[in-house]
DNA sequence: TTGTACGCGTTATCAT
DNA sequence: ATGATAACGCGTACAA
């Protein structure tokens, strides 16, 4: 069979069976009303012609798009994880997902922002740490919009999120039961949300502890392996070399790792390392790391799921805060 | 300023001008056309409004979507990259990128490509393996497609690609320059045609350099590190050992590397490890990884261009070949 | 320089 | 049970 050009309409298979487009639409919406003779006319026409709806005519008619833009800051490992959440649930409620990605750069967020403003798609799952009311002209006029992994200050969007700073401080408060005082931390990416509440949640812990904050014991990466290593290259260039460090997340503690092993260090006998995520590499380094397990995958489809149920009428909890847990594993010892 | 229920639409800006709805119009895509002054109060009321095009509206009448599909088998790191590139190739050329993942399952990727037969995307990156001729109704009912990664069988879809059996063969001759001739093969996912492709060229270099192949020295795995750990696990029970393992992706040596770990051998002084593909992991892990490198970022961005100039009626090249690159770590050494 | 009116491909209301 | 037709929101011939 030899199609034509273009694809077929709904009225080229109206045409082909000498019945109105009506029939046809109802025919793949409504088949019930039809007479079975005529319905069995049309979809033979339908199966001929080759013929689908198209989408945009129906979502155009239905004032939606069906897409759920997903905007992260970078396409990381990390990021992945959370990604395949909000894939899982956007196809479970019957969404596509579109996905952007930021470099931390507010103008790219406002532009997605922007995108969905125009429906681009029907609402927006964002991750970041952004002003989002200085950002846009407030936040009324943003589109339905979920907020995933940290709070965002005073948008009073509602938020999936873990709570960053709790969790650093379980981490670091297992350093120092272990025995350690001298610890070191080794910040995530200026800018970060994420990064600056697992910093304060370290020096709560210090405080809580009674341990001294010593800010020379704190340096900043950008969530990387390589920053990772720089830092802890700095950290034993001090005089009194921390025992302990905890990284803000697993990357930069395989950094650590690699820094300490250059200079003859084990890791955990010498120096002990914690990371934080608990990413894929996690738990197949050598040696495994001990780190604070993030429920990714969790968080990402939850928020699109929250999402979907937003889109659809739904009232949505304002604020969903999940757990997170210190997984045991071989990079820290007592001291 | 109070906004109405319902976002506002070029109607709604035209009315409070009093002007056409074609002027506004105008003054959004051809704004040289309108006397400076007519443009200027456009402009007001569109800003007063807060009013944006409807890109579905729009779409429907360019009968686009400006949207490219991208079909992987999964979400894992090695298609994270993959999907990096190809999402930087659409947004240079003006395209969102909807984001699938099959499984591996051919109905999920039949029912992706339906999606693009009823216009939600305008084209589609199609990593796969499945015989696209057999699974719809031939390739001339296909939208716009670029196969990437590997060659599809038969259907004369353009592609961008590696050359998979030559690059094992390369990584496997190295093995063999190296003194080895016990070499064991871990191989890929089962029906994935670039794990088929990289064991053709394992044997290709066993036979090239003289030595018998020994099925017995060949397990499947399936991209995962606990698939690499449980062949090499069932490796170490033979008889005669092996002296090198190559593993059809980074991730399956990592696991070969732990299971021998587990029995007290090192690597490489007792077996050498060889990885492929050079994921973020190869460089990172102790050791480090020799393997060989895909450009996994340019493969996505390369397909993902042509797609886009295809589909801006440009002709494409039939088939693309990246370079593919030994890399020499330390994971691998002379017998 | 601006306005009128049609078409993009659907769905749904109201007739018949 | 089926048909005619009005939206959905936009872009653009063609007219003025």
């Amino acid at each position: 069979m030899s199609h034509s050009d273009r694809p077929a309409t709904i009225r080229d298979v109206a045409a082909a069976v000498g019945l109105s487009i009506a029939t046809v639409s109802r025919a793949i919406s409504n088949p019930s009303l039809l007479n079975s003779q005529t319905l069995e006319r049309v979809e033979k026409a339908i199966a001929e012609l080759g013929y689908r709806p198209n989408l945009t005519a129906r979502n155009l008619r239905y004032r939606e798009t069906r897409l759920i833009m997903v905007v992260v800051p970078s396409l990381s490992p990390f990021f992945l994880e959370f990604f395949r959440g909000a894939e899982q649930a956007a196809n479970e409620t019957g969404y596509n997902v579109l996905v952007g990605h930021t470099d931390r750069d507010p103008v790219r967020e406002l532009a997605f922002i922007d995108q969905v403003r125009s429906r681009r798609a029907d609402g927006i799952v964002l991750v970041t740490s952004a002003d989002l009311t200085a950002l846009g002209e407030g936040s009324e006029d943003l589109p339905p919009t979920v907020v995933a992994l940290d709070i965002n200050a005073g948008s009073g969007l509602p938020t999936v999120r873990v709570d960053h700073t709790a969790a650093a401080e379980m981490a670091t408060a297992y350093l120092l039961n272990l025995g350690h005082t001298r610890i070191a931390h080794i910040a995530g990416a200026q800018g970060s949300g994420m990064a600056t509440h697992r910093l304060e949640g370290y020096q709560h812990a210090l405080v809580a502890h009674g341990v001294d904050y010593d800010p020379a014991l704190v340096l900043q990466g950008d969530f990387t392996v390589e920053s990772g290593e720089q830092a802890m290259e700095s950290f034993l260039t001090r005089a009194a070399p921390p025992t302990a460090v905890f990284a803000a997340n697993d990357e930069m503690a395989v950094g650590a790792i690699r820094a300490l092993r250059a200079h003859g260090f084990d890791v955990p006998r010498d120096v002990s390392v914690l990371g934080f995520d608990d990413q894929r590499i996690a738990g197949i380094y050598d040696p495994p790391l001990t780190t604070v397990r993030i429920p990714t995958f969790e968080i990402g489809y939850r928020s699109t799921l929250e999402l979907a149920r937003l889109l659809s009428g739904e009232a949505i909890p304002p604020d969903v805060v999940l757990d997170c847990e210190l997984i045991v594993r071989g990079s820290a010892q007592a001291r």
